[in-house]
DNA sequence: GTGGTCATTGACCGCGCGATCAATGTAGAG
DNA sequence: CTCTACATTGATCGCGCGGTCAATGACCAC
């Protein structure tokens, strides 16, 4: 018994990624504290010893999932653009980033709905909150002087922009986002 | 060993019943034959008697939950209203109803998501076929003789479905339709 | 060297699962 | 009444799981 040590944080990243990929690769089930070991290398008890439970592990993991997708907002200097044209940009730029990262993307669903507890959920549920909230100013201004209401507007772009979401991720091959951003350019108002 | 005998819909029922109240209720995971024998008042191997193995159980859970759900697409007479009253009118009813059933989509969403695999995604997915196909006509009618592409309106419509029960799902509580159909009603060309 | 700290191992425990099956009860046909 | 077909039972099997732990190795301070 016994076996060379390693740093806590490199352990911890190897044991994540070999995590990361079995679900990527097989689905959440599939991550199990055995699987995820022999997969990095390691022995069974050593996941327990860095992440004490399975849900250690799996709340981990999830951090790294939503760093890699939600929670990596692009807020590239649009300033200049008119507000229409920054709305339209910033969801283009979205769809083009969660569509091309639609697995990792399909995870977070997945964590979503395996659990009806707040263990995961509450997580996903903030990074969906700061998503919102990453709209609305630019949603706001878009509304500015017209009939449409500006978090009435955020709350209908976050829903187009997840039900695209779950488009890609049904049929990541066919899926365009060019669909529904023509169709945004043709109902915006002149 | 044996008991009363009953025909085999009446227990496949009872059985579908009791599934369908754990999944409610605790989630897909609590689905186990043990337990959907217990609530149903009957053995365990009744349960694989009658839908073979679990996947036979799962599958036959998801159905009734589409039936409820998904397929049950309103086709009220609205061939009066002109295209746009029509859609708009669609869009509300399908957001009103799927809303009142949140639980049963939340539920369709945790099979959709629990499984990589074909045995139940083929099925939800040709229910979301059927979904987009009931749209489709609608929209045509509508993005004629305008700048919009019927079938990238109807996908943009069926995204907007999705994602507002995606957040009817988050927060049942506080989720309005009325939001996304405001905004909806302000961009409507004149 | 020696001692202490901590990473690491892998056998082990108990559990609940899906599934099986011989035994048994029930109902209807003749 | 008997025979047959079938619904029903519950003990049972094997498995993989999450989790534990005493033993052991590696490393560092002195």
């Amino acid at each position: 018994m016994g076996g060379p040590k390693k740093p806590e944080q490199e352990r911890c990243d190897a044991i994540l990624a070999a995590a990361y990929e079995i679900a990527l690769a097989e689905g959440l089930d599939a991550v199990t504290a055995r699987r995820v070991a022999t997969a990095a290398g390691i022995s069974t008890g050593l996941v327990f010893f860095h992440f004490q439970s399975k849900d250690g592990l799996l709340e981990a993991l999830l951090g790294v999932l939503l760093d890699g997708t939600l929670d990596a907002l692009s807020d590239s200097g649009l300033a200049r653009l008119e507000p229409w044209d920054r709305l339209e940009r910033m969801i283009r730029v979205e769809l083009e980033r969660l569509v091309e990262y639609h697995d990792a993307v399909e995870l977070i669903f997945a964590f979503y709905f395996s659990r009806r507890d707040d263990l995961f959920r509450a997580r996903i549920e903030s990074s969906f909150g700061r998503y919102l909230a990453a709209f609305s100013p630019v949603c706001r201004e878009v509304a500015a002087g017209t009939r449409i209401q500006g978090d009435e507007l955020a709350a209908t772009v976050v829903a187009l922009v997840q039900g695209a979401l779950i488009q890609a991720i049904r049929n990541p091959e066919t899926f365009n986002p060019e669909s529904i951003l023509a169709t945004l350019r043709a109902v915006r108002p002149a």
